[in-house]
DNA sequence: GAGTTTGAAACT
DNA sequence: CAGTTTCAAACTC
């Protein structure tokens, strides 16, 4: 109790101005003496707390005294322990691939690597394998004896411990340090966030000993996560930031210390939402019948928990964060936050339902709070519900990436599938979009669930479009819903020449069959013309290979959060809009559409797309651009001449570089467009690029990062013509040349070299635009 | 719900 | 590549 530094004044200085070692000796001596009256007298929520925090601290963990507090505590030692059971169940082997970043350097990248692999958690949770992790622990020592020079004498199990968890830290500090201060720094954190959140459950793992050793475990790695997740975290817990990284420090400690003023129900709140954040996972296995849950049931103060879950939304929404009753939880929030984004990143399965709730909008941190909040009930309401069953089983299966926004649509999707060779493009594949693929290859080995909303067919791939169908089909069935009163959301496509075998039939451009929502007529867009679908789909791509490329491109999620804001031109339409009367100002524009600005690709007259004109500006406020918007119809109606809103104007200052853009721009805030659906949603954005580019728009005009693409050299002369379908040959003559640069004589980037000259771009059936990585340097191969 | 407008897609 | 046509969504009434 005495590590109590003038450096965590901040965090304690709320709390009870008696001396709290006093009072707690008292009350030890009170309880050694068995003077219950005094005990009892003196257990006050302070004293209880500031008790708890040695017991967390493991100072008391082995002295009758913990018994005794251990039996007045509701936070049971179990939980902890059941927190690495969770976590374990978790798989890194994906985490690796997916988050290699340009920006970590291959040195820190291969430690990680090789300390998880040390550490596999698989391996802790079988007993058999006592062996191989004594001889982790022997490497890690060993590592530990490099850095440090030399051993401390010690327990080794404990030392061991100790050391990893020291050792992590110093490594997650320097890697933060260093990292995060990038112009990705986002990105960058957001590893290291996962690393830490990886590190810390790897350390739970190897640590059994107790509660108090748990939390502490926990306090180094989790005071950086605290610390770096955002400043106002860590002003928050500056008083945990500048603790020592030592085991001494635990996070139950420090959190007891910056909440001191709060009672111990709250305490355990915190406790229970960090539990349930650290293992708020959908798909955390048999190891989720998680005792937080139970304990959270037990537990008295746990009801509050929804609540709890609850109060940072509105909190956003006020823009009173700071001002937050809850503020001093929020630095967990935030790790919660952390912890959920890693699982969201390589855990798409089991959490598109998070997901979808940042698809109601692009912004971030409602977004994420939202999402949070989520996930916390949901893993309250999924873990409860699926005691016995199977931890995914709440989880339509295969649902993640534009699957989700499937499941999102209420079973009206049928994804159009295709055999194609994975192997063949997984080579060249962006690891997420492995895992897509994966993900994917489940939904097939699942097709049919229960539910049957998402139809995968035979074959061993679904033709994955990678963003289209989430841009497009849901996007817009929510937008009809809304006209349309359809309640089911499931009202589709409308065809009635195209047989919905054409790119004007939304179904088809995303990638699906059209179901009975569809008000379609002679449609041939169904399983049972799978052929003839899968045949024009190719004929279609023939011409254009980025047919059923995401339209919106939008920049990682990571950047998004701190300097994303000013990057208006962040997410952008790959082909840029044509728009001449509309203005960029209706739906008829596919960059307001979608959400996004106009670009420099965009050959629209008079742009005034409110999410940023095409010369990069963008409005000033969301409220004033739809004022001006409506000022200048009105304009327009009276005879007015209507000046493009800020048009034209930069044209010079058109960035090259993503710092140039956002620095010369205004804020924005991908906001859905005004009554309707929202902006290609950034849960779908996120699907289609999520390695790339997350959600919300980040890194400015893509294309602006990009070289030039190579055009086709050789467009991929496909037997077009003779794949062409009897059904549309009535209708159409497919042009059996590609027009590759261009088949709108503009717009279309030019597909990587890799790509067009693809093998299995030429082989008969090949994956079609698994989220074709528009930046080709963006996902490093190691 | 019908009709109109709009711009992408398809075609020449 | 440019122009035109077709198409279906978006929009208006």
């Amino acid at each position: 109790m005495e590590t109590e530094t003038p450096n965590r004044t901040k965090a304690a200085s709320s709390s009870t101005p008696i001396s709290k070692f006093e009072v707690t000796n008292k009350f030890l001596a009170a309880i050694s003496h068995s003077d219950e009256k005094t005990v009892v007298s003196m257990c006050s929520v302070e004293i209880a707390i500031g008790f708890l925090s040695l017991i967390l601290k493991g100072t008391l963990r082995d002295s009758p005294v913990f018994n005794y507090i251990n039996n007045l505590s509701p936070i049971k030692p179990v939980k902890s322990i059941h927190i690495a059971q969770t976590l374990g169940s978790l798989s890194f082997a994906s985490l690796q691939s997916i988050f290699t970043s340009p920006h970590v350097s291959s040195l820190k990248e291969s430690r990680f690597h090789r300390r998880h692999q040390n550490l596999d958690f698989s391996k802790l949770r079988s007993p058999s394998r006592d062996a191989e992790r004594a001889s982790a622990n022997e490497r890690a020592e060993a590592e530990l004896s490099e850095n440090f020079g030399e051993r401390i004498s010690v327990p080794s199990t404990t030392v061991d411990q100790l050391s990893e968890q020291n050792k992590f830290a110093f490594e997650l500090s320097h890697t933060l340090d260093y990292e995060c201060g990038s112009p990705d720094s986002r990105t960058n954190k957001e590893m290291c966030l996962q690393r830490a959140g990886q590190q810390a459950e790897l350390d739970l793992g190897n640590t059994q000993a107790g509660p108090g050793r748990e939390w502490a475990s926990l306090a180094p790695d989790t005071a950086n996560l605290l610390i770096f997740s955002s400043p106002n975290d860590a002003e928050a817990f500056q008083g945990i930031i500048q603790m020592s990284p030592g085991l001494e420090t635990g996070l139950g400690a420090a959190i007891s210390s910056s909440l001191i003023r709060n009672n111990i129900a709250e305490l355990q709140k915190m406790q229970l939402l960090f539990q349930v954040a650290v293992g708020g996972h959908p798909e955390m296995g048999d190891a989720s019948e998680s005792i937080e849950i139970k304990h959270a049931q037990e537990d008295p103060g746990s009801h509050d928990l929804e609540t709890m879950g609850s109060y940072p939304c509105d909190g956003l929404n006020n823009e009173a964060e700071l001002h937050d009753p809850f503020a001093e939880m929020k630095p967990l929030y935030n790790f919660q936050r952390g912890m959920r984004r890693r699982c969201l990143d390589f855990e798409l399965v089991g959490s598109h339902h998070h997901e979808r709730l940042p698809d109601r909008s692009n912004s971030s941190s409602l977004s994420h709070l939202e999402g949070m909040i989520a996930s916390v009930n949901l893993m309250l309401t999924s873990v409860n519900s699926k005691r016995g069953g199977e931890p995914s089983m709440c989880i339509l299966p295969g649902i993640g990436l534009h699957l989700n926004s499937l499941a999102s649509a209420k079973g009206c999707y049928n994804v159009i599938s295709q055999d194609s060779s994975i192997s063949e493009t997984h080579s060249n594949m962006p690891c997420q979009e492995l895992l897509q693929q994966t993900v994917i290859s489940n939904a097939s080995d699942k097709e049919a669930d229960e539910t049957g909303n998402v139809f995968v067919e035979d074959n061993p791939l679904a033709l994955v479009l990678p963003e289209e169908p989430n841009l497009n089909s849901p996007r817009k069935k929510r937008h009809r819903d809304e006209h349309s009163g359809d309640v089911d959301g499931c009202k589709r496509c409308n065809c009635k020449k195209s047989k919905c075998l054409k790119l004007y039939c939304e179904c088809f451009a995303a990638g699906v069959y059209c179901m009975e929502p569809c008000a379609c007529q002679d449609c041939f867009n169904k399983p049972i013309h799978e052929d003839t679908v899968l045949a024009t789909r190719k004929l279609i791509e023939s011409r254009n290979p980025l047919a059923f490329a995401p339209k919106v491109i939008r920049a990682s999620d990571s950047v998004t959060e701190n300097e994303s804001m000013k990057t208006p031109a962040s997410a952008r339409h790959k082909r840029g809009c044509n728009c001449k009367k509309s203005s960029c100002l209706k739906k008829y524009c596919e960059c307001y559409q979608g959400g996004v600005g106009c670009s420099i690709n965009c050959r629209c007259e008079g742009c005034r797309n409110k999410f940023g004109t095409k010369d990069g500006t963008v409005p000033v406020a969301e409220a004033d651009c739809e004022a001006e918007a409506e000022e200048a119809e009105r304009r327009e109606k009276a005879g007015l001449d209507v000046i493009p809103l800020r048009t034209e104007k930069l044209k010079s200052v058109l960035p090259g570089t993503p710092s140039g853009l956002s620095g010369s721009l205004l804020t924005q805030t991908t906001v859905p467009p005004p009554k309707s659906k929202p902006p290609r949603s950034t849960f779908l954005a996120t699907v289609g690029s999520t390695y790339v580019l997350n959600s919300t728009q980040k890194l400015g005009k893509a294309e602006f990062l990009l070289p030039p693409l190579p055009k086709f050299e050789k467009p991929p002369q496909s037997n077009a013509e003779n794949e062409m379908p009897e059904i549309l040959r009535g209708s159409s003559t497919p042009n059996a040349n590609i027009k590759t640069a261009s088949p709108n004589r503009k717009r279309v980037s030019p597909p990587h070299g890799e790509f067009g000259s693809s093998p299995s771009l030429k082989s008969g059936r090949r994956l079609i635009l698994q989220s074709i990585p528009s930046f080709p340097s963006l996902t490093p191969q190691h």
